[in-house]
Order: structure tokens, then C-alpha cells, then sequence
DNA sequence: CTAATAAGTGTAATAATATAACAATAATTA
DNA sequence: TAATTATTGTTATATTATTACACTTATTAG
């Protein structure tokens, strides 16, 4: 099983995933002889801001921000396009968002961890999920070609602190506050 | 596992489908004292035409043609909402569309088997696979409250069919056609 | 049974996400 | 350098979904 789950969910040195992710990102793109020019680029940077995903809009915003200039959609949907082509993101279907991918470079059927509390996004991919997968749809005469796995939760993290909220409300009630 | 892949992917007598789904629907709505509307009914009904799911826009098409007078989006969004609360449907995320439930008062942690040749999507439930999910995400501390599976792939009618186009072509080019 | 309340529907407007089409520019190749 | 290809700019529009408020129908309390 690989994961990103903990750098995803806790504190951590986030440069280190940015520079990773855009190293990965030039290294990938000279090999395939893709250009990642700078619209490219900055949309992939601001997917790297942190563990959450974005909607198109959201970059369309941020990038026009930045920028100065406003940056229309298909401007950065064609930069999501050829980042998702590149295997460099994922697009969450189930919230209409983008996020960058930690492991351009493994095989990829993958699912993610969505925590819905501080809305971070893990990347994972399990082979006994996989094969769990493809061996029950074969039961069902169904070849598998893809798929979209989003499980929607919580982190340890977020799960820690509901915790101590909840522990703290009962004591207030105890205290008959 | 239950699925109702035979059923949705091959030649059958539709027509029970849809009677037991709307017998479903009637029963789960008397016992939750929820209210089967015209036109919740309606949608429902058009929902189990086939095992293709529809978008939402559709949905209003067709009942606008049905009842001869403009139904509007939040008529039919409404009505979706309902059914979905109930589980008497489904939406699936990656096509925007939704899907009459065929098993409603099951256990549900499903997933989906869209089949890209055909349109069919059957509906299977496996503890196999909620395990490994579960599991995964638990090494990965991570509390799985909901899930969204799907999987896109060919239908064994589908396969066939392809095999079978794929194999007279090599005929015909060894025929020299 | 009627008044009060709740549930459902009609309608207009608009939000959010995504794409099509075509012109203009920049990069690469011949 | 010319020709070709890839990328970007721009306008318009498609697709999916929601908000807000008026109106009607069903249910419940008195």
C-alpha cells in the first residue's frame, strides 16, 4: 500500500511536496516531450499549495489574482487537461475538483481519502482494494478499464479533535454549564 | 455479492424491473410516511426505463414531452433529492446522471459497473470489496463514513460484440477487403 | 369540520462547472 | 526563413444545479 496519508493530514514540511511534485512534473514532462510552460505551471504550483483540492474556478481566481490579469476558463482548463493527461493531477469527481497528484509516477488505479472535516485529500493506492475490485466485477462478467474510488471521512487528526470536542462538551454537561 | 449485473447488462423482461422498483418505492415510502407525488413517481418511472442512467436535464425533457407543459429544473431536482434521500436512487459522480436503485432496503456500500459501450450500469454490493477499503484506509488512520465506487469497463454483451467486430475485421483484411 | 400548519409545487433568476469555435501568437521543424 | 505545430486569447455558450419567494395542496390540531 503506498499513501501519502500522513504528510496529507498532518503538519509537515510542505515545500518539500511542492518541490517534489514540480520536480517530478519537469522530469516527467522532458521525458514525454511535453512542454510545461508557465500557465501550466502556476496552475500545477496552486495545486500544490496544500493537500486540498481546487475547483477550476478557484484557480481561475487565484491565477487572475496573482497575475493581475483576468485569466478566463479555458485557459485553465486546458492547463487541467494537459496536467491530468500527464498523470500529474486528479480530478475528484465528487466534488468537482483538482489536486495534485503525489505519485505521478506509480501504476495508478488509485483512491483517495477524502477527510470531510478539513477537507485534505489523501492519495492511496492498495492492491487488495484493486484486486478486491476487479475480482468482484469479474463475478459480475465485467471487465474493468478504470476507476473512480472516493471514500469521504475522517482523518486522525480531525477524528482526535472531534473527540476531545465531544469529551470537552460532556464534562461542560456534567459541570451543568 | 449481490448485483444486478445479468439483469442490466442482457435481454430481459424489463418490465418486472420497473413494477418491482415502483412496488419497492410505494413500500418504502408508506413505512417511512414519505410521500410518492405524481411526480416522484414520475421520475422514478422514467429512471427505470432502462439500466442507463439519466442526467438530470434529461429528466426534464422527457417530462416536459410527457406531460406537454415546461417542467422546470428545480421540479425535477426536488424530486431527485427525495428519491435519493429515500435510496430509491442513485447519482453517479462521474456522469452527472442518476439511476434507480434495484435494491433499496439492502445494506448499502455499493458500487458501480458503467459499462462505456453500452450505457448500462449495474449495481453490486460486496463485503470483499468494503473490507479492503475499510481496512486500507483504517492502516492509513482514516474513518470511512461513505463511499463512492465507479467503475468503468465493458459488459460481457459488450465484450462479445467487440470481439466478435474485431475478429471479422481481421477477416476481412485477410480477405483483403 | 374548519383553521392552522406543514409539505409540496410553480416560477424566475442565477450560480457553478465546463466546452466550442475561431483568431492570434509563440515554438518547433523542415 | 518558411511552414508547421502547439499554445494561448477571447467570445460565446452549454451543462448541471441552486436560491428565493409565491402559491397550492395535504395533514393535523382544535
Amino acid at each position: 500500500m503506498i499513501s501519502n496519508s500522513t504528510t496529507a493530514y498532518q503538519q509537515h514540511d510542505h515545500h518539500r511536496c511542492l518541490k517534489a511534485a514540480l520536480a517530478q512534473a519537469k522530469n516527467r514532462c522532458s521525458t514525454r516531450k511535453a512542454r510545461l510552460t508557465p500557465i501550466r505551471e502556476s496552475v500545477l504550483h496552486l495545486l500544490w499549495q496544500s493537500h486540498r483540492p481546487l475547483g477550476a474556478y478557484k484557480i481561475i481566481e487565484q491565477l487572475s489574482a496573482a497575475s493581475g490579469k483576468r485569466v478566463l476558463p479555458p485557459t485553465v482548463y486546458r492547463a487541467l487537461d494537459f496536467l491530468l493527461e500527464l498523470g500529474l493531477i486528479h480530478r475528484l469527481a465528487t466534488l468537482n475538483a483538482y489536486i495534485g497528484c503525489p505519485f505521478p509516477d506509480s501504476v495508478h488505479s488509485d483512491y483517495f481519502l477524502l477527510c470531510r472535516e478539513c477537507g485534505s485529500v489523501a492519495e492511496c493506492s492498495a492492491e487488495s482494494v484493486n484486486k478486491a475490485i476487479v475480482s468482484t466485477a469479474e463475478r459480475a462478467g465485467f471487465l474493468v478499464e478504470s476507476q473512480t474510488v472516493e471514500i469521504l471521512g475522517l482523518c486522525t487528526p480531525c477524528r482526535e479533535k472531534n473527540q476531545q470536542a465531544h469529551s470537552d462538551l460532556v464534562i461542560q454537561q456534567e459541570a451543568g454549564v
